[in-house]
DNA sequence: TCTGGGGTCCTAGGACCC
DNA sequence: TCTGGGGTCCTAGGACCC
């Protein structure tokens, strides 16, 4: 049978990032931390060997990382984001039919190629990536998007497969042999919650679930049930996007360099969060009709609690100063001054796209909508400015009331590949 | 002292209507 | 006055993904 489609996998990404910069840590343990240097989220091979778990925390693990001479870096995600970004480039010129999943990630549609040794093909993708990005993939082949993740896994994990592996190519009996092999916790869409309901149900390993009985597996578990037991066996449930999903939101999130209680400290956060979301907005020609911002304790401390203000626009927008002071002055009225806040995230939801909103009840008005071209044709301005001399060249002054939010990255990578300064310099 | 950030989708429950 | 069923919409919370 024809794999319809390959997903490509993208080894360690973070940590191939730096290494990308850094040959001398090839074969040693390296990892990459959260933002704030918080944990974990990225292990070398050798890390992972040391028995590093994905989400670490640093406190836990400083006086480990010396010992074993673990390299951490802070996560440097514009580098990572760039280096995303060639890798889509050439995916690309292979095929147009492309989703992108996540930074490291891409499902490329197979069906309009014309190949003859898919093994073959995988392994000169691979080649080519590895030559002329410096990224280490895996690579698996198969009908479904749930077999091409298990096709990755497998192709990831046995050195034998040379990073690629096609289910469909496979015998039943050779098949069912993998799927046996994958324990139903690593089954894509299941979680720490489903895998131990699986388990009690006696469904143990990618095999079992496959073997479940659709209805069963719907009953037990929802629609998603259906689906994972459906694709595992071969039946389509999930479609390539190549166009990706229209998105439903922007949220940008920080926790605070310490915990704080003034308002002032909150405020440059809230104003700062939301001039990234809504820069973000405007990059897609997105504007809001709510805006949310969500501030919460240490959710690791006890009593932790979680204030949630909402700001409706009758008119949407993608203009920083609009919501930020609009959150802010909810925020203001829900101010309790006597909790530690240890993070702010803004959200933008019900989005519209600029052109959608030809004409509207409240911005039909020739005033109005002049009101609004002004207002946007001036953030326009400040995104191209600090497009060309970096972030922040221009921003709203409310962001600089304070810099006590501004999280810890004590040790970031330079930003080799999006700034000039950084740029790394050989002799 | 210190445990990420950015998303999507589904479901349950309440309000409300016919 | 009391009763039931069904539908929709909204929201909060949970589960999953990387």
């Amino acid at each position: 049978m024809k794999p319809f489609l390959a997903l490509l996998d993208c080894n360690n990404f973070f940590v191939s990032c730096e290494r990308l910069f850094r040959p001398d840590l090839t074969c040693r343990p390296v990892v990459v931390l959260s933002s704030n240097d918080g944990c974990v989220v990225s292990r070398s091979d050798e890390a992972k060997a040391l028995g590093i778990p994905m989400g670490a925390p640093l406190f836990q693990y400083r006086r480990f990382f010396r010992e074993h001479e673990v390299v951490q870096f802070s996560g440097n995600f514009e580098l990572y984001g760039d280096i995303s970004q060639r890798i889509t480039r050439l995916l690309s010129s292979i095929t147009p039919q492309i989703e992108v999943y996540s930074v490291d990630e891409s499902f490329l549609d197979l069906s309009q190629l014309n190949i003859s040794d898919y093994n073959a093909w995988g392994r000169a993708v691979r080649g080519r990536l590895l030559q002329e990005v410096g990224i280490p993939v895996s690579i698996g082949l198969a009908t479904t998007k749930t077999l091409a993740k298990l096709g990755t896994e497998v192709a990831k994990r046995d050195p034998r497969s040379g990073g690629v592996l096609d289910l469909a190519n496979l015998s039943p009996p050779e098949r069912e042999t993998h799927l046996a092999r994958m324990p139903v916790g690593d089954v894509w869409g299941v979680g720490r919650r489903l895998s131990p309901q699986l388990r009690a149900e006696g469904v143990y390993t990618a095999l079992d679930l496959s073997r479940m009985r659709a209805r069963l597996a719907q009953q037990l578990f929802g629609i998603h049930g259906r689906q994972m037991v459906c694709e595992l066996n071969g039946i389509r449930c999930h479609q390539l996007e190549p166009f990706g999903r229209v998105r439903q939101s922007v949220m940008h999130g920080r926790q605070f360099g310490e915990d704080t209680s003034q308002f002032a400290v909150i405020e440059a956060a809230v104003a700062n969060l939301t001039a990234r979301a809504a820069a973000r907005l405007r990059t897609e020609q997105l504007l809001a009709r709510t805006a949310v911002v969500y501030l919460d304790t240490n959710r690791h401390k006890p009593g932790y609690r979680r204030l949630q203000c909402t700001a409706g626009f009758d008119v949407p927008t993608a203009d920083t100063g609009i919501i930020a002071s609009r959150l802010v002055e909810a925020l203001e009225a829900a101010f309790n001054p006597h909790l530690g806040y240890h993070k702010a995230n803004v959200l933008l939801c019900d989005l519209v796209s600029e052109q959608a909103l030809q004409t509207n009840l409240f911005g039909r008005g020739a005033s109005a909508s002049a009101g609004r071209d002004d207002s946007l044709s001036r953030l326009r301005a400040i995104d191209t400015i600090n497009g060309r001399y970096g972030p922040r060249t221009v921003h709203y002054a409310s962001e600089d009331l304070s810099a006590a939010w501004r999280p810890k990255r004590q040790s970031r990578s330079p930003h080799y590949t999006t700034c000039w300064e950084e740029l790394p310099v050989i002799g």
